[in-house]
DNA sequence: CACGAGACCTGTTCGC
DNA sequence: TGCGAACAGGTCTCGT
């Protein structure tokens, strides 16, 4: 799926235009097609239609990994999950396979939710804020501190990979660079949360900020057929890099599963915690 | 509470 | 060439 900066990367474009599509904002949402009646969430693809036609888009933000359309009455939450994406065309554009929901805009736009797998979500809701109000903090917000993070380890006894994809834990991390950031922090995918040193702490705090802000910059990991455009892919330091040597000490990236996830970590660098 | 397995899905790549 | 297995950016639910 994407990750934080491939969902900002996409958010960006919907409210600035780019990613040759338009800016969503001050368009009406005239008429809905749902092609696949999963893709949609919350409420019943009926009430769905019918709320949401008649409303205009106000704003387009990002809370983790969920796009946020700010509709003047509601908001319209999007998940990517694993392989879904957004595009903005001109209505009378061609379809594409895989297409599941489009949204018809004012001004003879469209705004196609595509999303090959299926996991992909929207929710129209009332309070978009109480939806998510499960969220961990925003990694990239001034409120997050190394602090704060490492109050939020101290009080569990989980493994630290799967904490950093919990999202209720952290907002926006996925498997790539949850990887990335552990392997620049020094720190073992299975190390213990609660069991890591202040240095440790602080250089993981450091490490997940720079690897999203270095994600966004590179509009986002495009590492196959979807997120086009991206280029964070050929940064990557040790994801999906099985048996190539670590850019650090030479050693090849190890891969192995935790958490059911392909996990990539150099066992030179990030060696098993002490204890 | 923490963790693993299974489910939800389709497409691509890899190994024989 | 063909075919099945493994794998993929995510998250939910259930059983231990």
């Amino acid at each position: 799926m994407p990750e934080l900066p491939e969902v900002e990367t996409i958010v960006r474009a919907l409210r600035e235009g780019g990613r040759g599509g338009e800016a969503l904002p001050g368009h009406r949402i005239e008429a809905v097609d749902v092609s696949w009646a999963r893709s949609v969430a919350e409420p019943s693809v009926e009430g769905f239609t019918r709320q949401v036609v008649g409303q205009r888009i106000e704003a387009v933000t990002r809370r983790g990994k969920f796009v946020v359309l700010h509709l003047d009455r509601q908001a319209l939450l999007i998940h990517l999950r694993m392989s879904g994406d957004l595009r903005v065309e001109s209505t009378g554009e061609q379809t594409q396979p895989h297409d599941r929901i489009r949204f018809f805009l004012s001004g003879g736009l469209s705004l196609v939710f595509n999303d090959p797998r299926k996991f992909g979500r929207v929710w129209l809701v009332d309070d978009w804020q109480n939806t998510l109000a499960g969220l961990g903090p925003e990694p990239l917000d001034e409120a997050f501190t190394v602090g704060e993070l490492a109050q939020r380890l101290r009080v569990t006894r989980r493994m630290i990979k799967p904490l950093l994809l919990d999202q209720t834990f952290l907002a926006g991390l996925g498997n790539i660079y949850t990887d990335e950031a552990l392997h620049l922090a020094r720190i073992h995918p299975l190390a213990p949360a609660w069991k890591l040193s202040t240095e440790q702490v602080a250089r993981l705090w450091g490490a997940i900020r720079s690897v999203l802000m270095e994600g966004i910059r590179r509009n986002g990991a495009s590492i196959d057929w979807v997120y086009r455009g991206g280029e964070f892919q050929h940064h990557f330091l040790v994801y999906q890099r099985a048996g190539m040597p670590c850019q650090g000490c030479g050693s090849p990236i190890q891969r192995i599963v935790v958490g059911q996830r392909g996990t990539y970590f150099c066992p030179v660098c990030q060696p098993p915690w002490e204890g």
